[in-house]
DNA sequence: CAATAGATGTCGTTC
DNA sequence: GAACGACGTCTATTG
């Protein structure tokens, strides 16, 4: 780790650079106007912020609130230390889309950069995957005598989340949601109805599956003969879940007792 | 500005717990893993990571790439310090949805607080909003005739970008996108065209406004008899922008010259 | 609260 | 690179 506390724009400027060739994670905290000029463009008149930038070549402008950065440049970016007069500059550019974001600082606080050591990934449980998964194990989570037979049916125009068959042969698709379905939920299924449609033969099934669906969307369902299906939220606790890898191994059950994870 | 270098798990979670009682922006670099359980579930090995805490009660955790946190915990969250044997903890809580975020440190390599003074907004242009707001000023970007009615026309199901009337005295109604429209804006045209269609006697013409369109989207488009019109991208250059705040009044020309905004 | 839709969305995957 | 869809989306706005 470096640190500079305070630091003058010239030192500010060596450290930065430093920093920046050697692709280190960078933190500065200071007072600074942020120009954005891209796919949209914005400016942000003076003010104390947190400014992060990543070997990546990510950019992040964060104010002392919200979850999202004010202003930010993707991975990819790539960051250079510049100076306007007295002040320090950091501009970051990508091409494709062409984008320019500049955070002119008035005063630096701090700057520090790290070599972060990292080698482990997220594992989560209780995406649509997850629920597609359950339900594939368990066809009888949709209905008696369900038989699945394509997860992530490819068609002319998107993926078919689960293609299967009914007890009494039917042809049935079914679009997941993780959380509650909206509109577009049924709009996707209606997609996708429309072009099986035409292709098989015979009565084709609809049904939206989650644990919740909106009114408006309930509503447009109905109009449309089409069903709702409700399916139990992805469980999360402990010793229920399954984590995978992005192959779709599974890994190891989700360890809902870890050691002192400070609750309670 | 407070800050400790490679504190003791005792200095530091005094540190801690002082500044998320003040309601500092609290910025933390160290080896950690992280715990997830709500709206659904994750673990995260150990690894050296950014983590922020910002008065607001967003929670974040940064590895070493990407834009978005490995995790995280959104706006009106609280944040306390635990101890965890000799591991100094974060636990993040709220309820509606109950989800609780745990960061366990192994190592602190950095913590720092601030209070951060900063009271200006984002002002932003390119928006869809600004893009509606172009063809209210000149109609004709659109076709000749065109003349706009009403913005953002509420009906039972949703909002209207624009509705007008055509030359021939035809209701048009018309979705937006800022960029590239896809199949769902066609949806959405369709849904909006099915509710007013019922009331309105005679034909209604429906138009997606974007600067492009995606194949799928036009093909849709096509079969359903409604029309495409590119305009252009809203304006985000020198001299070429117009900034409003949330009340859509104008606040002032988009300086597309900054001083010294360090590129060239 | 629920519902709706935009976003400089970001991110992964497939073609 | 274009298209498509998920996201612990987040965020603002409206009833």
């Amino acid at each position: 780790m470096e640190l500079l506390r305070s630091p003058t724009v010239e030192s500010g400027e060596r450290f930065l650079e430093t920093s920046l060739r050697d692709d280190r994670t960078v933190l500065i905290v200071g007072r600074c106007s942020v120009d954005y000029r891209g796919r949209a463009g914005s400016v942000l008149g003076e003010g104390e912020r947190v400014v992060i930038v990543k070997p990546d070549g990510t950019l992040l402008v964060h104010q002392r609130e919200k979850r999202e950065p004010v202003n930010w440049n993707p991975p990819g970016c790539s960051a250079r230390v510049t100076r306007d007069g007295e002040r320090l500059q950091l501009v970051s550019t990508r091409s494709r889309p062409e984008e320019v974001l500049t955070v002119t600082f008035e005063d630096l606080m701090m700057v520090a950069s790290f070599d972060l050591e990292d080698d482990e990934e997220l594992q989560l449980v209780g995406t649509e995957e997850d629920l597609v998964r359950s339900v594939m194990e368990r066809p009888d989570l949709i209905e008696e005598g369900f038989v699945p037979k394509e997860k992530n049916k490819s068609i002319k125009t998107g993926e078919i989340d689960l293609y299967g068959v009914d007890s009494e042969g039917r042809s049935v698709i079914i679009e997941f949601k993780r959380d509650r379905a909206t509109s577009s939920a049924v709009w996707q299924l209606g997609r996708y109805l429309d072009e099986i449609g035409r292709k098989l033969d015979g009565e084709v099934r609809g049904i939206v599956a989650a644990p919740k669906i909106t009114s408006g969307a309930k509503k447009i369902l109905d109009d449309k003969g089409l069903e709702f299906v409700r399916v139990e939220e992805v469980p999360t606790r402990a010793g229920e879940g399954v984590v995978y890898d992005k192959g779709q191994r599974r890994i190891r059950e989700f360890d809902g007792d870890r050691k002192g994870d400070g609750r309670g």
